[in-house]
DNA sequence: TGACTAACAAACCGCCTGGTCGGTATTCTA
DNA sequence: TAGAATACCGACCAGGCGGTTTGTTAGTCA
């Protein structure tokens, strides 16, 4: 039926490639619009795709995004947290250095957009229980890394025992992604390095 | 054209009470679903009239938003904070009061479908300037109360006086908004309760 | 009490968008 | 190397949804 078939170049012909700059799209789509707002069009161009490539190799919108989730997302706080803290020597020191590189150098995208795992959460979460058990999954894979790391420091003698670890690691997390959000709002730079300044007092008190 | 008028009672003609129907089926839809996942037809139906009412009281879906937030939003934030707080005998213990009442006694709703400022704050903000404006505008009212509060704690001997009150107010406000969102990912009251426990703490630090 | 206007009712429009499907080109396999 | 399977193309479709328009009814005021 295609009567004028596109001239595009040898193809270079390589699925997984394919997939993955599909995902990579949606990936950016997602942070900037949310779930409901990505449009696959966009995703298309970007990808450098159709229709035909992307229902190839996904069953539906929904699909794609829970790609995102479990390769994109994923990996991304496996890279700036999990690995850290798990070979940490001083894991609160550790912890703290983390989120001390958030308030400075974070880039531009947290500020204009917000965290990706934190945003999908909020506008998915009540909507399907799909996107709900996968978003929630992360958080407590994150938590729990959190918790093993200020175990470790209980041990080492580098933090309170009187802490209550699975408190303290669930509350860090929500503060951090309310700083977040509340930079977001303000679309300030400053607001998110003043929020996570007193974020890193309350870490701080978790010593001994 | 309409040859089958409705039959509907009275009527009870009353604008503004028709408007305030409509308002506040679209803060529960907004709520529930986001601007972008509020359906007209949903509201219409949830405040009993048509197309014409709604389109008569107001120029846009984004309009309509507006007033929600200029109305429902502001005014709960008001009630439940900014007078509390400002006929406050010791404002840290009101300051505190306030969201010990949160992590128990909320609602069922915030668990289930977070915090409807938030919520709009995190969708909107990077999508329409309107909104981020006005609703970062109800944040700054909203920490505002909170630094006046902190600043009377002080000067009562209340509080420390090495507290940074803008950073520790954005903070708590901050820390909240994160402990609603990490409740309604998990949807759990008890992550709720866990994460305001960690927050008392950190405000607790705040007094001498 | 009769014209004028505000306050609705609801059919209708047109665009947008996720998803489908028939077709084609490349790669794999027997 | 032929045929099958995979990878991809892009026109097309149908439903949903915001917004418009036309028509009707209830107040209002001279």
């Amino acid at each position: 039926m295609p009567e004028s078939q596109r001239i595009r170049g040898p193809v270079d012909r390589d699925p997984a490639a394919t997939r993955l700059r599909i995902i990579e799209a949606a990936f950016r789509e997602i942070h900037r619009n949310g779930f409901q707002g990505m449009r696959l069009e966009q995703v298309l161009q970007a990808a450098g795709t159709t229709k035909g490539g992307l229902y190839h190799h996904f069953d539906s919108k929904k699909e794609l995004a829970f790609a995102v989730i479990d390769t994109v997302i994923l990996d991304t706080i496996n890279e700036y947290w999990l690995q850290p803290l798990e070979s940490a020597e001083r894991p609160l020191q550790t912890l703290i250095g983390i989120i001390e590189a958030h308030g400075s150098k974070v880039t531009q995208d947290v500020i204009a957009y917000g965290c990706p795992l934190n945003n999908l959460a909020q506008e998915m979460s009540p909507l399907d229980e799909g996107f709900r058990q996968r978003l929630n999954a992360i958080y407590r894979h994150w938590q729990d890394a959190v918790v093993a790391a200020l175990e470790r420091g209980k041990v080492r003698g580098q933090v309170r025992p009187s802490v209550n670890s699975r408190e303290a690691a669930l509350f860090t997390l929500a503060a951090l992604e309310g700083c977040i959000g509340m930079a977001k709002s303000a679309q300030a730079a400053g607001v998110l390095s003043s929020c996570t300044t007193e974020l890193l007092v309350y870490l701080r008190s978790l010593a001994q």
